[in-house]
DNA sequence: AACAAATGTTAGATATAGATAACATAGTAA
DNA sequence: TTACTATGTTATCTATATCTAACATTTGTT
């Protein structure tokens, strides 16, 4: 699964800093997010997406390989 | 936050059970989805939305509420 | 009625998202 | 150079999603 967040955040001139503020969480994960470091829950998926203003199917993009298992 | 899972299944004539074998979870983890009493993994959300062949964003609803902290 | 299938619900265990704090690195500006 | 800002990364901790198993309740069918 990639993800969109760095792309658009950058078009809103926010740092991770920032949009972590935004959507209620730590720098940190924002970060981790970015890299696909793990697989968000959905209400954050949603509040990430709400704040650069899209949708969770435009900000994190999956392949068929995130459906094995 | 509310979901279609329960209306597209039924759409597709899929029991509790048949839907958690496609997605590969437990049928209580799909009953308590339909009932809102967990907050999905995004992942989990893809596979519920890609099985029923809809969106996340169609299938999850959130509300103003759901913002709050 | 009685039986079966689908769903509800609970309790305890495990895996992992996300928090926290700390330190490292890259870039930029004085 | 120093200093500052943004980001990377790691380790430990806590909260919670999900699993598992069991039992209860509903609903349909005979």
């Amino acid at each position: 699964m990639r993800t969109r967040i760095k792309e658009l955040r950058a078009r809103y001139d926010m740092t991770q800093e920032d949009l972590a503020k935004k959507v209620g969480v730590r720098r940190e994960t924002i970060g981790f997010l970015e890299k696909g470091k793990y697989n968000p829950s959905l209400k954050l998926a949603y509040k990430v997406a709400n704040t650069l203003e899209t949708t969770i199917d435009e900000l994190f993009i999956f392949e068929d390989s995130d459906l094995e298992q």
